[in-house]
DNA sequence: GTCAATTCACATGAAAGAGACCACGGTCTAGTG
DNA sequence: CTAGACCGTGGTCTCTTTCATGTGAATTGACGA
């Protein structure tokens, strides 16, 4: 029972954050600095909404963190505080990245029932079933017009293949009283050009991009909520500054710019620094960074984690590069010590791209001549996170 | 030396199976009047 | 007679296996200079 009374009472008068909500990257802010003009451009696509018009479906662009989900719900908010009360728009928002929820047609269709006021297992029904029930709800609800803003719309049509949009569409022209368009937000410019030409064109879509923010924009933002979010003179020079370069230099990000100066002041915070300093920025960088590896290693499936540590102990040995084939044979290996279930080479092999898609490992395929074509993997985990994700892995497994 | 064919060691795709989860409808059982 | 327990069927979904096909350059071997 140390001292839990100091830190508890000193966590009020001490605490850096005036609102820290406003830090949170799930916060909606009121405005959104620097996409007046996008904004503007996705109102005026969907203006013909509020007089029940079907508007013409709209796709936009951009990486991760350059306010689309942003704009568009913006807009969306606005479109339905005018309608509120009649009974003309309605709009929906669904992320199809959301595991579990919204990842398949089913449960993106499940979703939508639910949203709109319907009732619908979570699973077991065949899919054309929940395809009518979700007519049959629109119909019921008779409104002029449905609006479907699908998030990450690239992950969902990736998985699910194209004839999900076609289906949407298709829907249409089952429809007596409603109609229904869709905004599909993408991280994947090239998205469009994975879709069957004969879909695209049964979408006639209009297009957007939003462009990342620069060094500057994003100081911008920063100020702006960090004003709103810290108490006054909290926030050292050059932190806002530093921030944004960070963010800058990788995407653009401007929820990841966000998340480092939250995490800074939290970290100041912890040390009871009056203030935030650059310095702060840099452990908070470092904090994320290590959180996010971490967490990964954490909560993957047994066969991630064995396939993991194969790699993170052949690395050790080998410093240029090891190949699938090594990877396979060392994981063989570890499998039989510990008896776990071993799987094919297939597997193993799907299972080092997605550590490549995760960022944890850099995986290149090669071509070696007559040594054949492998993937060839470096470890991309930093050294002080090195040994921390070992334990993991140890603990985990019980090596 | 040059050139095309060959060959390696996987990558990459497609399809399909196993097993978990679940809904639905029918049948059986026990409780009720 | 009826409500609830129980079962079989059929559905989705994830992870995995099986089978098939693709691929880039080092190597090989034939060829001509």
């Amino acid at each position: 029972m140390v001292n839990l009374d100091k830190i508890f009472d000193s966590v009020g008068s001490r605490s850096l954050f005036k609102n820290k909500q406003m830090m949170q990257s799930n916060y909606n802010p009121e405005n959104i600095p620097h996409r007046d003009k996008e904004i503007d451009h996705i109102a005026s696509v969907l203006a013909p909404s509020l007089l029940g018009q079907k508007t013409s479906n709209l796709f936009i662009y951009g990486k991760t963190g350059t306010g689309k989900t942003l704009s568009v719900q913006h807009v969306a908010d606005e479109l339905t505080k005018r309608t509120k009360d009649s009974k003309i728009l309605r709009i929906e928002y669904i992320n199809c990245k959301l595991k579990k929820v919204a990842d398949t047609e089913y449960r993106i269709f499940a979703e939508l029932i639910k949203k709109i006021g319907g009732e619908i297992p979570s699973t077991g029904l065949p899919t054309d079933q929940v395809y009518k029930k979700f007519v049959e709800l629109l119909e019921e609800n008779d409104e002029k017009l449905l609006i479907i803003i699908l998030d990450e719309i690239d992950q969902a049509i990736k998985k699910i293949s194209d004839g999900f949009l076609y289906n949407l569409m298709r829907l249409n022209s089952e429809l007596n009283k409603t109609q229904i368009s869709i905004i599909g937000i993408s991280n994947d410019a090239k998205f469009l050009e994975m879709i069957d030409p004969r879909v695209k064109s049964s979408l006639s879509e209009e297009e957007m991009i939003f462009s990342p923010y620069n060094a500057t924009q994003l100081q911008d933002i920063l100020k702006k909520r960090a004003e709103e979010s810290f108490k006054d003179g909290v926030v050292s020079e050059g932190v806002i500054a530093k921030c944004a370069a960070y963010a800058a230099r990788e995407t653009g990000d401007a929820r990841r710019a966000l998340d480092l100066l939250r995490v800074a002041g939290e970290i100041a915070e912890r040390v009871s620094s009056p203030k935030i300093e650059i310095k702060h920025i840099d452990e908070a960088n470092e904090k994320i960074e290590r959180d996010k590896i971490l967490d990964i290693i954490e909560t993957a499936p047994r066969q991630f984690q064995l396939v993991l540590y194969s790699i993170i102990e052949l690395t050790k040995n080998e410093k240029d590069g090891i190949f699938t084939g090594d990877v396979y044979n060392f994981y063989n290996e570890l499998c039989k010590k510990t008896n776990f279930e071993i799987l094919t080479q297939r597997r193993v092999g799907d299972i080092i791209a997605e550590f490549d898609m995760l960022g944890l490992i850099n995986a290149r395929v090669v071509s070696k001549g007559r040594q054949g074509r492998t993937r060839e993997i470096r470890l991309d985990i930093p050294e002080n996170v090195l040994k921390k994700s070992k334990d993991i892995l140890i603990d985990s497994l019980a090596i």
